[in-house]
DNA sequence: CTAGCCTTGACT
DNA sequence: AGTCAAGGCTAG
């Protein structure tokens, strides 16, 4: 047990910097910043900053705006309900079982590292930079779709500049799955008009309701609050295809030919903007730090929201696209370039990957925030932050998989493992759009073009 | 006021 | 009996 502690006793304080001598209010951090917050929280203490409360709080300045520092402990998560009331000293508080699950959190995660450096088989841990492996996103695929003829300059009706206006709009409302409603299998005329051939309409009521999970008390609140932020696919699914429709009858005249895969990836793209924008914690970030996140996630948010449509609602064979239309991947792979036919199958594996572990909608959901608030992405203003989220949503997904597969005890770390491949094919993804974009077949004025013009360095 | 070390006591 | 996160003490 000595080593356990060495791992924690490694970690410097969230706070200043300094050396951790354990968990002290919720958080990890230094024997200082602990008596500190005690100090605060005990004495009802207030202080005053001097400059603009955003004082640099280290080692070495931490004693110069106690302002700075106590906003910096409430930051981090130090929990004011763990300094008592009654004063009582030792035993134990209610936080024990987070302490414990934390602890165990990082074991797993010192186990994967160690299975990602010897790992030789089939399934890499690739690192950022490697482009290896796995899938493909089929929503590339429907390329093969020219029938909606496109406006070349319309312009999207989300960009990134919109992060800086008020928050809260188009919240998304969480729906229970008894509301969801039955449709035709059948295209009607109203979907026909969305411009896709004739495939089948799917709702997500049908297959949802094979794996649908009621409410669970013992669901981690956190992953409560995630299903919360999360977008309703079937009000996705109108929007979107009122968009669709929209676009098709305003550009009739005269007709383009930007292929309608365009528009719906960048539907698809306002709509995890949207999400992100409405979201708990991301909320709470600067408008710069949040810009330079989805910069950086964009594409494996993108392939996330298409992979799991397949796992969660769709059909071997085919790709459901977030209209609701399915198309036969055989018509896709006939009509495809070799990089697309790639692409196809490399996604068609980790789809199938993903069956096998049968990913739900709680673990996708937490597998988003574990994408959107990357802490290798070391460029932001409010680092610290989005690692302290990171390990949160670990820990929640960590004990949502301990409760409901115990007898699995290392599907956390499966999960995890997901995510280099994920980050492997969003990379080849990006790659075959920025070619796309490159050759002019990407309509302008959109999120999508915004997004593969700062890959290139141009925004 | 700070921060390192000490004491306490529920929990395992 | 051991652990470890609470509160307490005190020199600087």
């Amino acid at each position: 047990m000595e080593h356990r502690f060495h791992v924690d006793l490694d970690e410097t304080c969230p706070v200043c910097g300094d050396r951790v001598s354990g968990y002290h209010y919720g958080v990890l951090t230094c024997e200082s910043c602990k008596g500190f917050f005690k100090r605060m929280v005990q004495n009802n203490k207030t202080y005053t900053c001097n400059e603009s409360q955003r004082c640099r709080i280290d080692k070495t300045q931490r004693k110069r705006c106690p302002f700075c520092r106590f906003q910096k402990c409430l930051h981090v998560g130090m929990k004011l309900e763990a300094v008592r009331a009654n004063r009582m000293r030792g035993g134990r508080n209610k936080f024990g079982p987070m302490y414990r699950r934390d602890r165990a959190l990082k074991q797993q995660k010192q186990a994967l590292m160690q299975a990602g450096r010897f790992r030789l088989g089939s399934s890499p841990a690739l690192n950022s930079t490697q482009q290896d492996f796995t899938l493909i996103e089929n929503i590339h695929s429907v390329t093969i779709f020219h029938s909606l003829p496109l406006n070349r300059d319309q312009p999207s009706s989300v960009s990134l500049s919109l992060l800086s206006g008020s928050p809260g709009l188009n919240q998304h409302q969480y729906t229970s799955p008894s509301n969801w409603t039955i449709k035709s299998e059948h295209s009607n005329s109203s979907a026909d008009s969305s411009g896709f051939p004739a495939g089948f309409l799917i709702s997500p009521r049908d297959s949802y309701a094979r794996r649908v999970i009621g409410p669970d008390p013992r669901m981690p609140q956190l992953i409560m609050e995630f299903l919360r932020c999360d977008p309703d696919e079937l009000q996705l699914q109108k929007k979107i295809t009122a968009l669709l429709q929209q676009e098709q009858t305003s550009c009739q005249n005269p007709p383009n030919s930007f292929s309608p895969v365009y528009v719906l990836a960048d539907q698809l793209l306002c709509s995890i903007v949207e999400w992100a924008r409405s979201s708990i914690f991301f909320k709470q970030l600067k408008v710069s730090d949040q810009m330079k996140l989805l910069h950086y996630c964009w594409s494996e948010l993108l392939v996330l929201d298409i992979v799991s449509r397949q796992v969660l609602y769709g059909k071997e064979d085919s790709l459901l696209l977030v209209t609701g239309h399915q198309v036969e991947l055989s018509k896709i792979a006939s009509h495809a370039d070799p990089a697309l036919l790639r692409l196809t199958q490399r996604g068609k594996e980790f789809v199938e990957k993903l069956q096998i572990l049968m990913v739900d909608r709680q673990e996708f959901a937490c597998i988003k925030f574990l994408i959107l608030f990357n802490p290798d992405f070391k460029d932001l203003e409010d680092y610290k932050f989005v690692e302290c989220v990171q390990e949160q949503v670990e820990g929640a997904l960590l004990e949502y998989t301990l409760t409901t597969s115990p007898q699995c005890s290392g599907r956390f770390t499966h999960l995890l493992l997901c995510l280099p491949d994920l980050r492997s094919l969003s990379s080849l993804v990006e790659d075959y759009l920025s070619c796309r974009h490159l050759s002019g077949e990407v309509p302008c004025n959109n999120l999508l073009y915004e997004m593969l013009q700062s890959k290139h360095g141009w925004a």
